[in-house]
DNA sequence: ACCTGAACACCGTTCAAGT
DNA sequence: ACCTGAACACCGTTCAAGT
């Protein structure tokens, strides 16, 4: 188990310098195998599916992703942030968007990130209802913004909207 | 010509059949073909390449997306009519999805929709460059939340909020 | 436990050759 | 103008067999 897990974390490191390089279709067996030194069929032995692989790697890059300090005062600042620095992480690796179409990611790294944006939200003062929807927004809002290439100062003035309807909203409660 | 653009169109439709059917895995020249009662390498005559002809399905089923009229005096429910029609569609046609991670979209239909958005847009009074923020955020949103496999009420909670910002945002302005 | 070799059932694309 | 056949260089995955 120690050997074998190390095995599978070159395996993605491997995986994700190929789809780094040339995008979605550089990813195959046979090459990842032979960069390895290794049969593609020995891949299996480590891994359950190319599929599964991709996912992997979707993940561990996902978990780069930074995740700014909640003990600053300002949510807004730290929202768009957070937005900021998932957009630039899925512009730098393309590949993750054509996973997330295969399945819907939910490995540990995305998980704790959607949890970290739920916190802030919840910090500001949002309801837990409105901070989930809030936070959900933000994501929905930022991998919108990779995949369809919008351009940076038309994804601030649509991120600062839609904080501005939920700081409204929040201004409704009090 | 007539001929052949009869058959490109007979070509995408069996295409968009079969990425309706089984994603976009299932996409292939040879199967398409012997649908069709032909060669794969029959195919090339019509048609640049695999990618292309995905290009093109995946403007087709745009294009199957309804603009609603423009006379309405609301500019709020048409845009968010615009918004759910469009991520209904790609939830409809998940592979055009796919289709957007390969390349960014441009055909006539995608553009023909976004005009469409924009004109929305500026009907409400904003200026041209407030309209065209708008009008991308509102397609970043659809599209995200197609990816994102984000929930309705969680989509309709973060478009009413971009709304209400964006509305802020005109009420400033008069 | 980990890996190889060979095999199976596929791919996209090109291109000479047919009609 | 439109299509076929054959070929090239690939795929993912399985599985017996090796060590």
């Amino acid at each position: 188990m120690p050997r074998d897990v190390l095995h599978q974390e070159q395996i993605i490191q491997a995986a994700i310098a190929l789809l780094d390089e040339g995008g979605i279709e550089s990813l195959s067996m046979r090459r990842l195998g032979s960069r390895l030194g290794i049969t593609a069929a020995a891949l299996y032995w480590h891994v359950k599916s190319r599929h599964d692989l991709l996912l992997l790697a979707a993940d561990t890059v996902w978990g780069r992703t930074p995740l700014p300090a909640l003990d600053g005062l300002e949510w807004r600042p730290v929202l768009l942030a957070m937005a900021d620095n998932l957009r630039s992480m899925l512009l730098r690796h393309p590949w993750t968007l054509a996973a997330m179409t295969v399945q819907p990611l939910d490995g540990p790294a995305r998980n704790r990130h959607d949890e970290h944006l739920l916190a802030v939200c919840e910090a500001s003062g949002l309801t837990r209802r409105d901070a989930e929807q809030a936070a959900q927004s933000v994501v929905t809002f930022a991998i919108g913004s990779a995949l369809a290439a919008t351009p940076r100062p038309y994804v601030s003035f649509g991120l600062q909207s839609l904080l501005d309807g939920v700081e409204a909203r929040l201004a409704a409660r009090t």
